[in-house]
DNA sequence: TTAATCACG
DNA sequence: ACGTACGTGATTAAC
């Protein structure tokens, strides 16, 4: 069987121009030349290629003008123009399809679809073909047949439709699609069809009665509305099916479908074009598909089989992505000596067999987790890919395929893996073999990359030994009282009631008050209140808005309540207590390399942003209590400031640090010309203001809305601070500069961070780039310092057999879940570990808190 | 799936 | 003149 594939090389182009260029950040090379489209576009070939491997396969494109847009000019009228940045791309699209040797047509002025309708014809004429169209264009499903298939992509996956599987959702063969759209019309290409006819009713008139024809033949028997609007738009209808229809005899200078037969090439052609794209990763892959990998892998029978060796690369598969819940699916193990899949019986003989070996793995911390959930004997891991990875490409995957897929291993991706739950199969065990030879394979080049990027201490001292300490303290969890948090809720539910009916009452009428549409509506149309602001969808009414609104009506302070007490309600109340485990514990995750700054982030739930502002919300934390005796926390002062100090060199801030003067007073005294004893509050709540806006980049106009003063007003504090601190402006200035000339920043334990926004074209995305080289040294640093501490203060625990457990990390502050006896020796540990983990210029400084429960400490 | 909103440092 | 403060995660509505 001859196996043709036929391509919408138009919408896969737009496809991918699009998928990346929505925030004017698109990928360029080196010379400013834009890339995007094509390097999403030469993935989907790949892909393609790979995926069904096809024997015969055409290309095929739009050009110059065409005939339907001849005839009617309101055909595709109102698309927008393509953008220069892509119809640059346009011309390499071509070339490189023919250096790898895969035949592209176009020919005016006929449309891409009418080529591939041509192709189709050819096909259904010769029974020795199969073959599968591949668009997101739902136009070519009238092309689908017994020997044509077509692959309709989606935003994320595609749906594979056969002529069954089409008439199972559409209830209606494929070709009637051209008589739906000559009823409903399509927007997208400004077919008219009958006005008032969407798809729905065209799919009942159709399945009724067959065909446009056949409709208009039975005007007489349809009733009412439908019959009236048919009879106004006949002439509408049928020449919408005429334009719906794609042309099937585009006269293509071919003999047959030999022609087009695939003769995969990736030759010098193809190489000088991907070096002058800059597609790197495109050309390593053309060097290692000549050495396609392919695998060879033993099911693990008796742990004698296995080899006795050095070095092991080590690969977990779970069943879900939060390993609190999941199940083993198996082990992967690979050494010099060959590859294997272990079933679950045999994992505890593997473990216990390499025990003082190297061992290499990919999420030390999942992995450690889900063996101690199964009382499995516990790793030494001594390297963690994922962690290296993500050092490296400062975005971390928790899904090794991104990085095998790329490089010809071939394994599933683990939404697969975890969508499809099929249990084990030989394929799977294989794969999951496959994984763990992958990391043997590679670790080693992974770490010289590590060398050469200056980041080997930063992983050893600080990631890789940090990785069992935040296993342990998800596995400690912290105690959630769900009886306190049921009788808050019951308290909740009876305010959102009545503030709910009190919302009716003042509306005038009932709605879904969490509705931002309905309730822009309610407020800016039907009251008429000022200060309407736009979004996308409707009017804004976020709290800034309403805030401005209060006491013009009644209603506003009513909905301000309204979204306080839901917010507690849903995300900490309800939301909290859908995490509580059996063990009456809460067991967040913390990803530990995915915020680009370096910090970490908790998930399931979120730990790090329980209410403590306002004084209703922070009753939440009476909820978390010790599991020991009583809570600790000891948290970083001004730390962010004390780096901005210290890096900017500024002698200004330093000296009030070393003074341990309070510094927002010592700002406004110096930023107002007053003495400190003469601060108002207001005065210390701007120069607050001021310090904070300035590690973030913020503009005159930012801080003018945040204090609410004119921007002018607001860039004269902002110069003034400038004047009074030039250490910090002479820091903002280099450290910008230097972003632009390298092109990323790194923080004082030399985490990197490339900014691709520097080089966009856009003012506001470059911008925003500039913002992001200022604060990423400083909020970076921030997290280095406390991660460092973590590691330290865990190792200092063990050697002291301190029983007190560490149990939260939230960005500035360590929370101890403490026994008593060990109170004062804990605390002197940490505070101590805290401060001189690193000296800088500035010192630096902590407080520390007890309570009994969270609520109270602090 | 994305946008809006709001919780934290 | 542009649009206007860094870094996160969860929930809800609406597409």
């Amino acid at each position: 069987m001859k196996n043709i594939i036929l391509v919408d090389g138009n919408n896969l182009l737009f496809r991918s121009y699009y998928a990346t260029a929505y925030n004017g950040n698109l990928l360029k090379n080196s010379r400013g030349f834009p890339t995007n489209a094509l390097y999403g576009f030469i993935n989907m070939i790949n892909k393609i290629i790979s995926e069904e491997k096809p024997t015969y396969i055409a290309v095929a494109f739009d050009i110059g003008k065409n005939f339907r847009k001849e005839k009617y000019d309101f055909y595709k009228e109102g698309r927008k123009h393509t953008p220069d940045e892509l119809r640059l791309q346009e011309p390499y699209a071509r070339k490189i399809l023919k250096a790898m040797g895969i035949p592209y047509f176009e020919l005016a002025p006929y449309e891409a679809d009418d080529i591939i309708g041509t192709f189709a014809k050819m096909v259904e004429e010769d029974p020795d073909f199969v073959g599968t169209i591949i668009s997101s264009d739902r136009d070519l499903l009238q092309l689908v047949s017994p020997q044509l298939e077509m692959k309709l992509l989606k935003q994320k996956d595609y749906i594979r439709y056969n002529p069954l599987s089409f008439m199972a959702d559409y209830g209606i063969e494929p070709l009637k699609i051209i008589d739906m759209k000559a009823l409903a019309g399509d927007s997208s290409d400004n077919i008219p069809g009958v006005k008032g006819i969407g798809e729905k009713t065209a799919l009942d008139l159709l399945q009724k009665y067959g065909s446009l024809e056949g409709i208009y033949e039975n005007l007489d028997k349809i009733k009412g509305k439908t019959q009236e609007k048919l009879e106004n738009d006949r002439e509408n209808a049928f020449m919408s099916k005429e334009i719906a229809t794609i042309y099937r005899d585009v006269p293509l200078e071919i003999k047959d479908l030999e022609d087009i037969k695939y003769i995969p090439q990736s030759g010098e052609e193809l190489i000088e074009l991907y070096e002058e794209l800059e597609f790197y990763s495109f050309l390593k892959n053309i060097s290692n598909e000549k050495t396609e990998v392919s695998h060879t892998y033993k099911v693990l029978e008796n742990i004698n089989d296995l080899p006795d060796d050095s070095l092991y690369g080590l690969y977990l598969e779970l069943s879900e992505p939060n390993y609190f819940l999941a199940n083993i699916l198996g082990l992967g193990i690979t050494s010099k000596n060959g590859s294997f899949f272990v079933k679950n019986e045999l994992i505890k003989d593997v473990l216990e067999k390499i025990k003082d070996k190297e061992i290499v793995t990919y999420d030390y911390k999942k992995l450690i987790v889900a063996l101690k959930k199964y009382d499995l004997p516990d790793v030494l891991v001594n390297d963690d890919y994922m962690i290296i990875e993500a050092l490296l490409s400062d975005s971390s995957k928790d899904d090794i395929a991104y990085y095998m897929v790329p490089s010809g291993y071939e394994v599933s991706f683990l939404d697969d893996v975890y969508k499809k739950n099929l249990g084990l199969t030989d394929k799977l065990s294989k794969e999951i073999s496959l994984k763990s030879r992958f990391l043997y394979e590679k670790i080693n080049e992974a770490k010289e990359k590590l060398v050469k990027e200056e980041m080997l201490e930063l992983y050893q001292n600080i990631e890789l030994p940090l990785a069992p300490v935040l296993a342990d303290m998800e596995m400690t969890g912290v105690l959630v009282k769900k009886d306190i948090l049921d009788e808050m809720k019951i308290e909740i539910k009876n305010q959102i009631d009545s503030l709910t009916q009190e919302i009716y009452h003042l509306a005038g009428e009932e709605f879904n008050i969490a509705s931002p549409k309905q309730l822009g509506e309610i407020l800016f149309f039907k009251l008429g209140l000022p200060g309407a602001k736009k979004t996308t969808k409707g009017f804004k009414t976020d709290v800034k808005v309403l805030n401005k609104l209060v006491g013009k009506h009644p209603i506003i302070a009513k909905v301000l309540e309204y979204r306080n007490v839901t917010k507690l309600f849903s995300t900490y109340i309800e939301g909290m207590e859908n995490y509580i485990f059996s063990d009456g514990k809460v067991h967040t995750i913390f990803k530990q390399n995915y915020a680009r700054t370096g910090r970490l982030s908790s998930t399931e739930p979120n730990l790090q942003n329980i209410p403590v502002r306002n004084s209703e919300g922070k009753k939440i934390r009476k909820a978390f209590v010790p599991a020991n005796d009583e809570f600790l926390s000891v948290d970083y002062s001004q730390i962010e400031l004390r780096i901005l100090a210290h890096i900017s060199g500024s002698k200004e801030l330093q000296d009030a640090f070393r003074n341990d003067q309070d510094i927002h007073t010592k700002v406004a005294a110096d930023m107002y010309g007053v003495s400190e004893n003469e601060v108002s509050k207001t005065m210390r709540s701007t120069a607050k203001a001021v310090i904070f806006g300035i590690v973030y980049g913020i503009s005159g106009f930012g801080l003018g809305e945040n204090l609410e003063i004119s921007s002018k007003e607001a860039k004269q504090f902002i110069n003034k601070y400038y004047e009074l601190y030039p250490g910090v402006k002479k820091y903002m200035d280099s450290i910008i500069e230097e972003a632009y000339s390298k092109g990323y920043v790194r923080t004082l334990f030399n985490r990197k961070r490339v900014i691709p926004e520097l080089t966009s074209t856009n003012f506001m995305v470059r911008n925003s780039g500039e913002r992001i080289a200022l604060n990423t040294p400083i909020q970076g640093t921030s997290a280095d310092i406390i991660k460092k501490a973590m590691v330290e203060i865990a190792r200092k625990f063990k050697e002291e057999n301190i029983k007190t457990k560490m149990v939260l990390q939230v960005h500035d502050e360590l929370i101890f879940d403490v026994i008593s006896e060990e109170k004062e020796k804990v605390e002197k540990i940490v505070k101590d570990i805290m401060i001189n983990t690193i000296h800088l210029d500035v010192p630096l400084k902590v407080s520390a808190d007890y309570g009994t429960d969270w609520y109270e400490t602090k």
